[in-house]
DNA sequence: ACCTGAACACCGTTCAAGT
DNA sequence: ACCTGAACACCGTTCAAGT
């Protein structure tokens, strides 16, 4: 802590003590968010966090299991953002809405670590790693959690609450993926495609009941 | 043509005569197909067409030069397939949604060549291949021609054209994507999802004014 | 336990040299 | 023009050895 700042070119300490997963971890993080997701290498990250290029090994298996931690990450903190927009819009349509546009943010903003959850780099059917599924089982959740709240209100659909939520879900989904690819004419693409698919997945989900009021 | 099959191993003829560069990009395609986009090098693909390991790049600048050949041919085969899945299917509503259905399965046929195009393995913005826009671009009409058509016979919203097909393209490619990374259920999982977004997105889109008929 | 340097088998890319 | 082998600077991963 109270080191000279970069100690990281002359090892003086011999061990690293302290959480080195977490720092290995959060040099992972901002090496993709600056350089990508094929920029990473274990040899630099360790070089950055001043440590070996093996000592990494000690708290991933490889590579994938780093992107994998990585990805959990993501997942988690996605979850948060979903669950404090719907918490603090009211949890009503308004507070949904809110949540997709949360949801669209995150992965704008986070492009290159979005990429590391739904880019193939890691396989959530892998076993390997039960967190992984957890945590984005868990964001999935945030979702129909809110859908359910809907629904119980009576101001969407009846249908099976999963599998509409998958719905919602690949519409925010595919808006944040274009946005991300470039696919979406700049500037504001994002926000205004985000802004229509609001709109008509509001006339597509909602109950049969409410349309014509 | 006529040589012995498997006279990569012992190169008897010192050049490659005929298109090498539609030989190195077959092989690309087949090697992705099997191992994924990661699981690509150029050294592998030299060696299985039966040719030096730099000989590739008479004709590719470098590796995202081959990627970007890759995405755009697969942006012209998608094309390919929505028109004829539009044209086969009476260019009409249910036209429509086979079109839908044909770019779903595109994808799913073929998950590793979809990241390729999808995956920021190639960069649309980029002016380096101006291939790749074009094709994009071409892809991406077959959708807004055939929603103009669904507007001018007034099946459909009079909204901004592009924008609507933009929403429409982010729906699938969100279903496509998912269903790509394992996030489904399976089996059937994205066929479910699939047959459920239309339904949806038939509420989503209609006009106002058929909507009560 | 945790960390290290050397070593292995790869990779993309360059370049002088061949036909 | 088109192709080649050798070489360069990387990379993930392993492993015997240090504290």
């Amino acid at each position: 802590m109270a080191r000279p700042a970069r100690a990281a070119t002359k090892p003086n300490r011999p061990y690293h003590h302290g959480n080195l997963r977490r720092a290995l971890l959060d040099e992972a993080l901002a090496t993709i968010r600056a350089e990508g997701v094929t920029g990473l290498t274990l040899r630099e990250i360790g070089a950055r966090v001043g440590v070996s290029r093996t000592a990494l090994y000690r708290h991933f298996a490889d590579k994938r299991a780093l992107l994998s931690a990585v990805a959990t990450e993501g997942f988690r903190t996605l979850r948060l953002q979903l669950v404090a927009a719907w918490d603090e819009s009211g949890r009503g349509r308004a507070g949904f809405e809110t949540m997709g546009g949360a949801y669209v943010r995150f992965a704008v903003a986070n492009p290159s670590h979005y990429r590391v959850m739904f880019g193939g780099f890691v396989d959530p059917e892998q076993a390997c790693e039960p967190e992984l599924a957890t945590e984005a089982a868990g964001a999935f959740q945030a979702l129909v959690d809110a859908l359910a709240a809907l629904q119980r209100d009576g101001s969407v659909r009846g249908d099976d609450t999963a599998l509409m939520a998958r719905f919602v879900w690949a519409v925010v989904h595919g808006v944040a993926m274009l946005g991300i690819d470039g696919q979406l004419p700049q500037p504001g693409g994002v926000e205004e495609l985000a802004a229509y698919a609001r709109e008509r997945l509001r006339t597509g989900i909602t109950s049969d009941a409410s349309q014509p009021a």
